[in-house]
DNA sequence: ATTTTTTATTTGTCTGACATTTAAAAGTCT
DNA sequence: AGACTTTTAAATGTCAGACAAATAAAAAAT
């Protein structure tokens, strides 16, 4: 593991970048421990604060993670599936309110997305899955929810459906894109008429579901689709002339 | 922006926490310059090492960016799709090899999420991305190709596809899925046979995609998808009798 | 044998210093 | 006055050394 000693600055960028690379190749396993910060320094040359410091950049990435005390120090971090989907799902949000994408294209990537995970959440889903779409539908059918609770109930029924499809790697993916998703939706204000139905769609689906009925599931995720961007659009309507 | 004095330990953790959720909320927009390191010490009650490895944290995520010299600083970085997709690139390389994803869970999302897009591209895509998979075809055809240098055209293969969906989120989304099976792919030997085999189904997909055939490049992508699940099957069947 | 105490190791944090980069201010010359 | 050069100040990058706090292992005491 070595650092280029021309490139002049940001030597802890280069040695957390040599200590990446020692990862994702497998050269470095999990759970193994990394030499101690002061043979660290030793070994690249550098003094303590800037080993430190290229070790936070690591453990920011989830990629290792510290102890302290004697038999302590620096380990290759199991990366877990919650640590992939928190990280995704900051990147995604900020990726979508830094780039101005239009909620448009991000409400198209979301159901296109989610529309992947039908046909297999149709075969796969347990009746927790249903248990949980359900339970979320009765909530969002309460009187006096908030906008913001609505959406939060809203983003765990998808989040429902799409652990139906029993693929972690899909629920990894997607979980950006819906969590990503919910500031833009909580822009919309949703009125009775709105929620309800928002509701029935919902129910439509976990009928769906329930009756493994995979081109059901994609008609209605179609439908809530186009409502939600009509919705979206009427905002936008309602902005544009405020009186 | 305030931090919790009681928690012990990991202090550079609450600055960098402090500073993300500003960021995040909005209260810091992009190209916003961050206090110099040593307001920021002042302000957290902190040294300047540790106010450092908080902006490192940061700075891994790309969150923020440093420049040198007079009028320089800790700046909001505006997240660009580049720096997401790499991000997620890294991050799902790991999880796929560091929670040993099956071959077939890998595969499975991701032609789930291929086929998300192929309606999309069938409508969208410009001569530019059929140029770009007619070359990557071309390329795969080449006698004395390496295994490595066939995943990675097949990688750019469908990169073209995705893209062809004109949706910056899909392609983002998909970055990771498609570039972190490739370890995965590279484990595969492609003989001859079944480099043409691949080849007449990419040709498919680009004549499909031309023709504005969406039903078609599904056809072609499931069959694609059953394909590579053999071949992997196969290659998990040599592996098992390995006489 | 069990419990307590000590000790060594390692990360977490602080202080203070110097090097390097960079833009702006000051100075100089035409 | 205007253009060029030099100086200066501010900021990050790096280093050295120190102490605090946590923790597990070794040593000691019961």
């Amino acid at each position: 593991m070595k650092i280029d000693p021309k490139k002049p600055a940001d030597l802890s960028a280069q040695i957390a970048q040599a200590i990446r690379d020692a990862i994702v190749s497998g050269r470095l396993i999990v759970d193994e421990r990394l030499p101690s910060e002061a043979e660290l320094a030793d070994q690249f040359h550098v003094s303590r604060p800037t080993v430190r410091e290229a070790l936070k950049r690591l453990a920011a990435q989830s990629l290792i993670r510290t102890q302290r005390g004697a038999s302590g120090g620096a380990f290759v971090n199991r990366l877990s599936f919650e640590d992939a989907y928190s990280q995704q799902i900051t990147t995604s949000t900020l990726l979508l309110s830094m780039n101005a994408v239009s909620f448009d294209t991000a409400c198209e990537a979301r159901y296109a997305l989610e529309r992947a995970c039908a046909p297999l959440a149709a075969v796969r889903r347990t009746p927790d899955h249903l248990a949980t779409m359900r339970a979320e539908i009765f909530r969002q059918a309460q009187p006096g929810l908030t906008d913001e609770a609505f959406c939060a109930s809203d983003v765990a029924f998808h989040r429902a459906l799409v652990d139906g499809a029993g693929n972690p790697v899909l629920s990894y993916q997607l979980a950006g894109a819906v969590e990503a998703m919910q500031p833009l939706m909580n822009m919309i204000t949703f009125s009775a008429r709105s929620r309800e139905e928002i509701i029935a769609l919902h129910s439509q689906i976990a009928d769906a579901l329930e009756e493994n009925d995979a081109p059901a599931v994609d008609t209605a995720l179609v439908a809530l689709e186009a409502y939600t961007r009509q919705l979206a659009c009427n905002v936008a309507e309602r902005h544009r002339k405020p009186a």
